[in-house]
RNA sequence: GUGUUCGUAGCUCAGCUGGAUAGAGCAACGGCCUUCUAAGCCGUGGGUCGGGGGUUCGAAUCCCUUCGAGCACACCA
């Protein structure tokens, strides 16, 4: 279905050309003065001087080509030469029924989907999730869930850090406590344990005090790289006790991600290409590619246009070992391999975006990619406290994104039992759904690539700009409708009319620009702007609610109308909510 | 040093493919509940869009310059 401003540029386009003009001129925006009108177009101005005439005379010839548009209900034109537009009831109202019918209200799918795989999480194995953690999961869920209803084909994958040094640390850990586990006794040839020997919150407790060991006890860390290697060597009992760590830490941190409605299509991990790292360092070498620089082996990725140096992409460290960059590469490799994307998204904090750039630059000079294969980088900014430096604890410490989590369904659960009289326990169920809404919506109503402050006061208050507010307004609406249904009313019976007042006129327009909201929203990687649409949205409904009586309404067929107003609206509320990852209760 | 992002109301942020009077929310103040959830709605006050210059009929938006802040800059991830 075609967005409404390109039905209403054709409209005006072929109003220039029949007055004489480029049709090019006709282009309609939303007007930026809704007192005056509701639609403008500036191409009189842009044209004047074209045709060397004063810009209103112009508007002036245009507008006369108009008057019987069926489209438009009023075309003005007003020095110096804008043309301010109204359209018909009659229009808009059809559209709306159009957009009612279509599959996703209207939103055009692609002529060719996209594979997409994106990578957000950022979560490593054996470390609990942080606040550090929050903005990679809930930006990477609703980017994977816009493109998904934009019509493509997405595959998510957290990419877990479950293969490094952390791992032989763990292990070095564990066999402090518990030296006379089987998994250490080298001889041992049997099967091992089905049970992990340690609980998620003992493992918890063994990374931090392992890492801080390390670091004064050099003997210590000999002792953990050692491990690391036995584990990447393939040694049985090691890479048995890993498997254990990786399943009760895999555990937890679904549990944790579930908590936010975040959910993983793959559970990758680094470990999955360590045996294709050796094949991908001969081909890079074979390739002529990779070179050695000062012990190390690297690829060259300057290029001529560059401002700025960029250094060389190491593939491997002067010691021979693999790094970071190693595996990001073997990982587009498998990635290519196995499911051929045609695009690959990484969600990820934005101080990393010079060492991605190099990445994908090997990438590309290495073919591992085909030409036309997207590599993009979301970066996304830091969550701060309220003075502006990174979010801590009262403390001072790193909060853990669970007690994050926590405490804003405490202050949401207090914050329901002081305004509302409801049981214990739905409002602690509906606490949990606010809760998560306040935290989302938080957070994705910033743009992603920029620093914002995290306020829980702000975020959990039901006015203003917040995700309780507009899970507020969804469960007015539901209010409304489930009345209409106890009082014999039939929801699905329930056809659009033609607006009756500007509020119920200034609700159909906003609702009309989904389709176009949506699909900048997808190409342009935009949560926020869902998030700042559903706010107008809101708003509008809010403002047409306050003035307009429905279940009162005396005359059924405006009243029948007035529902099916109110459907499509929480129907677009709803899909909105659901692509930014959080969803409304039936009650608050 | 090089590069990069940013600087809009007291606070938190939109707007940036150039258009009319720069918008929201919070905070402050004032109205609106015998009627569909007042966790709502309406209104008032609050601005050198960091400074300067340029392009243009027209600049918060584009260009240059300057000041200020954050971040990154090969053997961490």
């Amino acid at each position: 279905m075609k967005k409404m401003i390109d039905l209403l540029t054709q409209e005006m386009e072929a109003a220039f050309a029949a007055a004489g003009y480029d049709a090019c001129l006709g282009r309609v925006t939303l007007s930026n003065r809704p007192d005056l009108c509701e639609y403008q177009c500036n191409g009189a101005m842009a044209g004047a001087k074209q045709y060397k005439k004063a810009p209103i005379m112009i508007a002036n010839d245009v507008a006369a080509c108009l008057r019987d548009s069926k489209v438009f209900q009023e075309v003005n034109a007003v020095a110096p030469g804008f043309l301010n537009l109204k359209v018909t009831e009659s229009f808009l109202t059809d559209y709306l029924k159009g957009m009612e019918a279509e599959p996703k209200y209207g939103l055009e799918m692609p002529g060719h989907p996209k594979k997409i795989i994106i990578d957000y999480g950022g979560a490593n194995v054996a470390k609990p999730l942080h606040v550090g953690h929050i903005r990679s999961a809930v930006i990477g869920e609703s980017i994977k869930r816009i493109c998904r209803y934009a019509g493509h084909e997405v595959i998510g994958d957290v990419h877990l850090g479950d293969w490094g040094l952390q791992m032989g640390l763990v292990i070095t850990g564990l066999r402090e406590r518990n030296p006379e586990l089987v998994y250490f006794d080298e001889s041992y040839e049997g099967e091992y344990p089905k049970e992990a020997p340690f609980t998620i919150s003992e493992l918890e407790e063994i990374y931090p005090a392992a890492s801080a060991k390390s670091k004064t006890d050099p003997e210590y860390k000999a002792q953990a790289m050692e491990a690391t290697f036995k584990l990447q060597s393939g040694v049985r009992g090691y890479r048995a006790l890993w498997k254990h760590i990786l399943n009760v830490s895999v555990a937890d941190l679904k549990k944790n991600y579930g908590s936010l409605n975040v959910e993983f299509d793959l559970w990758k991990g680094e470990s999955d290409v360590h045996d294709r790292i050796p094949g991908m360092v001969e081909y890079m070498k074979d390739g002529g590619y990779a070179h050695e620089s000062e012990g190390a082996l690297v690829v060259d990725v300057k290029e001529d246009t560059d401002t700025k140096e960029i250094p060389p992409c190491m593939i491997l460290k002067s010691d021979g070992a693999a790094l970071y960059n190693t595996t990001d590469l073997a990982t587009i490799m498998e990635r290519m391999e196995l499911y051929a994307p045609d695009e690959m998204i990484y969600v990820v904090d934005k101080r990393q975006d010079l060492y991605f750039d190099q990445v994908f630059r090997c990438a590309r000079k290495t073919k591992l990619v085909k030409p036309e294969t997207g590599l993009k980088f979301v970066g996304f900014g830091t969550m701060n406290g309220k003075d502006g430096k990174p979010f801590k604890t009262r403390e001072g410490g790193v909060m853990r994104l669970e007690n994050l989590i926590r405490e804003t369904k405490e202050e949401m659960y207090r914050k329901i039992r002081e305004g509302r009289d409801m049981p214990e326990k739905e409002a602690a169920a509906v606490a949990e759904t606010v809760a998560v809404s306040a935290l989302k919506y938080g957070d994705l109503s910033n743009q992603a690539s920029k620093d914002y402050i995290f306020d829980i006061e702000r975020f959990t208050s039901f006015e203003g700009d917040t995700g309780p507010y507009i899970l507020y307004t969804i469960v007015r609406i539901k209010s409304i409708l489930g009345k209409y249904t106890e009082q014999g009313g039939k929801v699905e019976e329930a056809g659009l009319k033609e607006a009756e007042n500007l509020s119920e006129k200034a609700l159909m327009l906003q609702l009309t620009q989904f389709n176009a909201m949506m699909q900048t929203a997808s190409e342009e990687i935009a949560p926020h702007k869902v998030c700042a649409y559903i706010y107008d949205l809101a708003n509008a409904f809010n403002h047409f609610y306050h003035e307009t009586k429905i279940l009162a309404e005396e005359n059924v067929d405006r009243k029948a109308g007035l529902i099916a107003l109110l459907v499509l609206t929480r129907d677009v509320l709803e899909t909105c909510i659901d692509v930014l990852g959080f969803s409304a209760p039936e009650r608050m």
